[in-house]
DNA sequence: CGAAAGATTCAAAGCGCTTTGAAAACTTGC
DNA sequence: GCAAGTTTTCAAAGCGCTTTGAATCTTTCG
C-alpha cells in the first residue's frame, strides 16, 4: 500500500548491510566513495527517505522546535505579530532542518505539562513568548533543563536565561519625550495587557519621561488591553468624547494606532495636526509599507528579525549545550512620520 | 541528568511487566482496576510520561498534522489570515491530541519533497492552503496517498479531494451587484495574486455581475497583488489621482480595504459618501471589531471557523480512512456597513 | 612473503514504546 | 478436587533507524 521503502529493504536490494547504507547516506567517511554513489542512486530510485521518528528515537534528537501556547492564551496565535515572528523564526529553522511545532498546553498544572513535553521528546528546544512579569515558565523550564529561549524578558527573576528583547522602556520614553517636546501635555497611553512584561516596561518608560519633566502621570489616561484595531478605535473615541481629551497618544501597536486614527477620522480630526500619535511598529509585513514617509511616527523594530534571532540563538544552544545564557537587546528606531505635530490646544492649567 | 523516567523503569519499580503498565496507562480493559490505580499513582509520582517518538514508531501514528509551506511562499506565514486560520485549526487539533507542525519545502522538486514528507512519517495528514489554479499538489498528494485537506479549491482538476472553501464567486458577484444597485458604474477590483484560485473565482463573480448588466469590465480597473495594507493605499491613491477615477472599490481583504480608506482620507474624501468600498472580511480577530455597525460593508466569513472545519475534516478522515472525499462550501454573509452609499458622481457616458 | 596498518563492511544491540501469543492465577460447576 | 472457563499478567518480537565492536578485505613495508 504505502510505497515507502525502508532501510532494510534498501540495504537488501543493494546487497549491503544497513550499517553501511545508513553511513553512506549520512555522509560518514568510512565508506568507499563508489559504494556511496551506488547507495545514493538506489535510494533515489527506490524513493527511499528515512523515517524521522525512528531516526529520532535512535539519535535522541527530534529535529523540531516547540512553540508552546498556553491554552488560556490561544488567541495569541491569531496575533499578526505572532505570525510575523513565526515567519522570521521558521525561515531559520528550515535552513537547519528543524520543524516548528505549535502545541498548546493546559495551564492548570503548568509545571507538570512542561515536564511532560520534555519527557515526550517531541522537541529539542522550545520558545517562550509574551512573558509575564515573574513568569513562572522560566524557573520551571530552567529546572527541567530543556533548552529554551524567551522572546522578551521577565522582570523579577534573577535566573539567567536566554532571551531576545527590544528596549521597550527607553523607546517608549523616547516616544513620550518626542511628544512632550512638541508641546503635548495630555498624552494617553494605549498599552498591551498589563500582565505582560513588555507592557509594564513600556509604561515605565512613558511614566519616566513625564515625571522627569515634573508632570504627574494621570492613570485615567492609561488603558491596557489586547492590542486590536478595535481597542484603538474604542478608546480613541472614548477619550475624544470625554472632557479634556488628550492631544496625543502613545500606542503599543500599529493596528491599535490605526484604530485611533479611525476614531479621529470619524470626528473629522486630522492625525498629526489636531492630534498626534506615536505607535510602536513591529514592521508586520502586511501592515508596514515600504513608503518613503511612514504613515505613523513610530518606534520601529522588526519582530520578524527578532524571530530570526531567537531561532538562531536556540539552534546554537542546541549545537553547543554548554554555552552560557545569552541575551540580545534590540534597539528600536524612532521614525518620524506623518502622525505627529506640535500641540495646538491651549495648555491645561496643570501643565508646566 | 534527565529526570526522565521510562516505561521500563516504571515497570521495574512496580514489579510489573512493561506490557501491563503500558496497558494500565492506556486504558485497556484487561487490567485489574486496583493495578491500574497503583500504576497511575506511581506514574504520577515518578513523573513518567511516554516518549512520543517511541510511541509513534510503535503505533505508526505521529499525532501531528503538517501545514506545509512552499518555500517560495514563505511570506504567507506572515499573513494575518493564515494566523487566524491556524488559530482555528489548532484549537481543534489540541482537543484531539494532535500537534501542528509547520514545515517548509523546496518547490524545485515538489513531488519528491512531498514523497519524502510522507515517508518521514512525521505527519498523519497535511493541510494545503492557498491553492493555485490547477494546483499540482493535489494530484501529487492524491497519488502518494497521504490524507490531506485543502483550504480552498483548485479549478481545473477533476480529482475528488477533501476541501473547505467559501463561495468566492457568488459573494463577489453579490458585492458588485450591491454597488451597481447603488448606481456605481466604475468599480475597481483590488484582488489577491492572480495565480491563486480564490482570486480567479472572485474576479469571475465581479465580471459576471458587470456583464449581466451589460457593462464591459474594464481591465484597467483590476489590480492583483499580495493583500497588504500598502497595496490598498498605493492603488487607491493611483486610481484617485488618475483620470476618470472609480467611484467604488471591491476589495479582497480588509487590510487592503483599510489601505484604500487611508488613501481616501488623504485626499479628504469620505468613505461611503464620496467613494464606496466593499471588502471581503475574514473576521480576523485583531482586525474585526464586535461593533454594532461595521466599519466596512463586507462579504463576511470567518477564516478561523474555516480552520476549525478543515481540522475537523482531517481528523475524521484519519479516524475513518475509507470515507469518501468530503466538500464543505461556506457561505459568506453580506454585511452592510458604513463604507457604501449611493453613487454621487455624474454617470460616465458609457454607463446605462 | 607475512605482519602490521588502514580501509571497508558487517552483525547485533539499543532507542522506548505497543502488541501478539502464551502463561499464570483465579473462578466456576459438577 | 479437578477440568474448563475467565481474568490478569508476562516474555518477546517488532517499529526503522543509529552506532558499537568485531570481522573482513586491502594495502604497505621490512
Amino acid at each position: 500500500m504505502h510505497g515507502t521503502t525502508n532501510l532494510k529493504q534498501l540495504a537488501q536490494s543493494l546487497g549491503l548491510s544497513q550499517t553501511t547504507v545508513s553511513r553512506a547516506l549520512n555522509g560518514y567517511p568510512e565508506v568507499k566513495e563508489s559504494t556511496r554513489k551506488r547507495v545514493r542512486q538506489a535510494a533515489q530510485q527506490l524513493n527511499y527517505s528515512p523515517n524521522a521518528r525512528a531516526r529520532g528515537l535512535a539519535t535522541g534528537r527530534a529535529m523540531a522546535i516547540g512553540h508552546v501556547i498556553p491554552s488560556g492564551n490561544q488567541h495569541a496565535t491569531a496575533n499578526p505579530v505572532f505570525a510575523d515572528f513565526l515567519a522570521g523564526a521558521s525561515g531559520c529553522y528550515s535552513q537547519h532542518g528543524y520543524d516548528v511545532v505549535l502545541t498548546s498546553i493546559e495551564d492548570e498544572d503548568e509545571q507538570r505539562a512542561y515536564r511532560q513535553i520534555a519527557a515526550s521528546g517531541r522537541f529539542d528546544g522550545i520558545i517562550i513568548q509574551l512573558p509575564r512579569v515573574k513568569d513562572s515558565r522560566i524557573p520551571v523550564l530552567s529546572a527541567i533543563g530543556i533548552p529554551f529561549v524567551v522572546h522578551g524578558r521577565s522582570s523579577g527573576t534573577d535566573l539567567n536565561y536566554n532571551w531576545v528583547d527590544v528596549n521597550n522602556k527607553s523607546s517608549f520614553k523616547d516616544a513620550t519625550n518626542l511628544l512632550l517636546d512638541l508641546g503635548h501635555r495630555r498624552i494617553a497611553l494605549l498599552n498591551g495587557p498589563e500582565s505582560l512584561d513588555f507592557a509594564v516596561r513600556r509604561q515605565a518608560g512613558y511614566v519616566e519621561a513625564l515625571t522627569e519633566r515634573g508632570l504627574m502621570p494621570d492613570p485615567a489616561l492609561i488603558r491596557n488591553a489586547e492590542m486590536t484595531e478595535h481597542f484603538g478605535h474604542r478608546e480613541g473615541r472614548n477619550f475624544l468624547q470625554g472632557a479634556n481629551p488628550p492631544t496625543a497618544f502613545v500606542v503599543s501597536s500599529k493596528l491599535t494606532g490605526m484604530g485611533v486614527r479611525r476614531a479621529l477620522d470619524e470626528r473629522g480630526l486630522r492625525v498629526g495636526r489636531d492630534v498626534s500619535i506615536v505607535t510602536h511598529d513591529d514592521v508586520i509585513s502586511y501592515l508596514t509599507a515600504p513608503d518613503a514617509i511612514s504613515q505613523f511616527t513610530a518606534t520601529r523594530s522588526s519582530v520578524r528579525e527578532a524571530g530570526r534571532l531567537v531561532a538562531e540563538m536556540l539552534i546554537s544552544i542546541l549545537n553547543e549545550p554548554t554555552r552560557r545564557p545569552e541575551n540580545v537587546l534590540l534597539k528600536t528606531e524612532l521614525v518620524i512620520g506623518q502622525s505627529t505635530g506640535p500641540c495646538r490646544q491651549p495648555q491645561g492649567p496643570a501643565a508646566d
